[in-house]
RNA sequence: GGUUGUGUAGCUCAAUUGGAUAGAGCAUCUGACUACGAAUCAGAAGGUUUAAGGUUCGACUCCUUACACGACCA
């Protein structure tokens, strides 16, 4: 279709040539989509050539149509309504542009000129508690992010950087140490990750009750939560783990390995997956040689404490901590690290981080302080900044323990999946694991396309009832168009009707034909927007356009009722290409497609 | 207090990056299964795009101010 754009573009500078004898330079003939409610497939707004071809709009705009309707086979008519001017393309177009179409996979590569060697970091959770929903929104949209670069031909690595050590976690450990009486997942019945998160919860109610008794006692607030016992054991498990303490160290494998249990079990389920893991306890030092190298090269400081500095004011940041008086490192001083350590295994021309945008200001002081450094991979950053998901309730706390639970999630939208597949029964023939799988998929089918349908940017809302919605604007929709598309594939090849032909023998097309494959051509130039952008929305809202124009193709024209074996042949054909447009569109948005529902 | 983001139909979200009468879904109402799958399709209704100015042929979009909500920095 870019093509078919290009071709009527230089026919429109030709055509101002001819009429006006003015050069338009191309960049200022903006071709957009006609809108639905006119005729036409492509529109030109005439408003900004009226200084330069000394006309009014509607004037430049007949003049521009009469000449192309005259002089390009490509244009069938026109009209022109105040300052647009509507481009009718002829059928005879469209057929060849189905016919490039066709004669390339449905997941072609779509080169775009950008970045070619890429790591998206996302999911990166911290090992004392397991996932919830703002993970969910994390993980969904760092999947697809990696997808879609994937889809312009990049080489993408898909990272996990484990926050696997620090205070938090010894608080889970301190918490099981005390409580624990030596509990196992299988002795528990719980997710390994479940397990930890049972004991960070424990402590902090502990911790919370000490500080009551405390404060009971006179100690102000401040100094109660420094005093509290459970967090001074924290504060020593820390330091005794940063001395590599053997007791310690045996915990801490031992309640980390369970976690890690639990997550790839939750990241199997939700079906997102990792090329790399980096593990924090294997970095946090690598941050601090970074911080003597700013040292060294003086575009860091040093503070009369001995805490080492960096000044950003003049890229109109503050004085950033980079590492403390006692030498302990802080967040930045990780992050320094492991920034130089993906650069040192994947050479990234481009590195995005999936994080949450109450980090902006964390990951702008990051990446101007490489910039200070000299990294030649400062530039390459990109924070793929998203915002936070509110439940109906208002904010998810996990201190008030308000956090919707991944897990459970999980398991709520596969249940009501199931009861309404069960309701409609149309699933006859399918076997228990069959419906199970199908159950899977459309649960996560809603649950992924609900989170990823919102532009990644902006706060969203959860709503329990909207999120396992199967009607509408959903995933189950698409997924419910493919499987119309495969039915009728099925029953095309028992007719034995050929998924492709010459068409060009055809002649007028239905406008829902039409309009299917002006949707179909516009794949790549939504790969390249979502790519630029860094942004799954856009892919979610042409999977559902594509759908929409397709259920009102299926509504509107028969497809085994008509006579015209040609013209079947083309339904077929294009319900075919569709069905594989939608499967290949959804899966960049990590959405399975199942054979029927 | 400083920095920053957001504000669009009753609700949840779009709007081709400055273009036409601001579009979808949900909810409400109406019509379409003796036809290839009704998890669908067609239609109705629903708007002073938070407010006030400004820029221009043209503003949800850019600029200024105010208000509301959020995040971050102390």
């Amino acid at each position: 279709m870019q093509q078919l754009e290009q071709d009527l573009k230089t026919a429109l500078q030709t055509a101002a040539r001819a009429v006006f004898g003015v050069e338009i330079p191309l960049a200022s003939l903006a071709l957009q989509p006609t809108r639905k409610e006119f005729a036409g497939s492509f529109t030109l707004v005439t408003f900004p050539l009226t200084k330069a071809l000394g006309q009014g709009p509607e004037p430049i705009g007949r003049a521009l149509g009469e000449w192309l309707q005259a002089h390009e086979p490509r244009v069938s008519g026109f009209n022109v309504v105040k300052g647009f001017l509507n481009l009718e393309i002829a059928d005879a177009e469209w057929l060849k542009l189905f016919a490039q179409l066709q004669a390339q996979p449905a997941g072609a590569p779509v080169p775009t000129g950008g970045p070619q060697r890429v790591v998206v970091e996302y999911s990166s959770p911290n090992t004392n508690k397991p996932l919830h929903l703002g993970h969910l929104r994390n993980n969904f949209l760092g999947y697809s992010v990696a997808e879609i670069l994937k889809a312009t031909g990049a080489t993408v690595t898909k990272a996990n950087l484990v926050n696997d050590r620090g205070i938090h976690i010894c608080k889970s450990m301190i918490a099981y140490q005390r409580f624990g009486q030596g509990e196992t997942p299988a002795s528990a019945g719980l997710k390994g990750d479940h397990l930890a998160g049972k004991y960070y919860v424990l402590f902090e109610k502990h911790y919370r009750e000490e500080i009551r008794q405390l404060e009971a006692e006179g100690v102000t607030n401040e100094v109660a939560k420094k005093q509290a016992p459970l967090m001074a054991e924290a504060q020593q498990m820390l330091q005794a783990w940063e001395a590599g303490d053997e007791a310690v160290m045996a915990l801490w494998h031992q309640m980390n390995g369970w976690v890690y249990e639990g997550f790839t079990e939750t990241y199997a389920t939700i079906g997102v997956d990792f090329d790399k893991f980096y593990y924090e306890s294997g970095t946090y030092l690598l941050g601090k040689e970074r911080v003597e190298e700013g040292l060294q090269k003086g575009v860091f400081f040093t503070k009369e404490n001995g805490s080492v500095w960096v000044d950003l004011q003049a890229e109109g940041l503050d004085e950033k901590l980079l590492l403390r008086a006692d030498g302990t490192s802080v967040y930045i001083t990780q992050d320094l690290g492991t920034a130089e350590l993906k650069y040192q295994d994947f050479g990234y021309d481009s590195s995005i981080y999936v994080i949450a945008d109450e980090q902006n200001y964390h990951m702008q002081v990051l990446q101007a302080t490489l910039a200070k450094l000299g990294k030649p991979y400062a530039a390459a950053i990109h924070h793929l900044s998203y915002g936070m998901v509110d439940l109906p309730s208002g904010k998810m706390k996990s201190r008030e323990g308000t956090v919707v639970d991944a897990d459970e999630l999980v398991r709520d939208v596969v249940a009501a999946a199931k009861a309404a597949t069960l309701e409609k029964g149309k699933t006859e023939g399918l076997s228990d694991a069959e419906l199970e799988e199908l159950y899977h998929l459309l649960g996560l089918g809603a649950l992924k396309y609900y989170l990823l349908k919102v532009d990644p940017k902006k706060r969203m809302l959860f709503n329990p009832e909207e999120s396992v919605a199967l009607e509408g604007h959903t995933g189950p929709f698409i997924q419910y168009s493919y499987a119309r598309i495969a039915a009728i594939r099925r029953k095309a090849a028992e007719l034995g009707i050929a998924e492709a032909a010459d068409f060009a023998a055809l002649g007028a097309l239905a406008p829902t034909e039409r309009e299917l494959v002006q949707e179909l051509a516009r794949y790549p130039a939504v790969v390249a927007d979502a790519a630029r952008n860094l942004s799954p929305a856009v892919v979610a809202q042409y999977a559902y356009d594509l759908a929409k124009a397709y259920n009102r193709f299926y509504a509107e024209v028969s497809i085994f009722q008509e006579t015209d074996e040609l013209k079947r042949s083309l339904r077929v054909a294009l319900s075919a290409r569709v069905g594989e447009q939608l499967k290949v569109t959804l899966g960049l948005l990590g959405i399975q497609v199942p054979e029927r529902m």
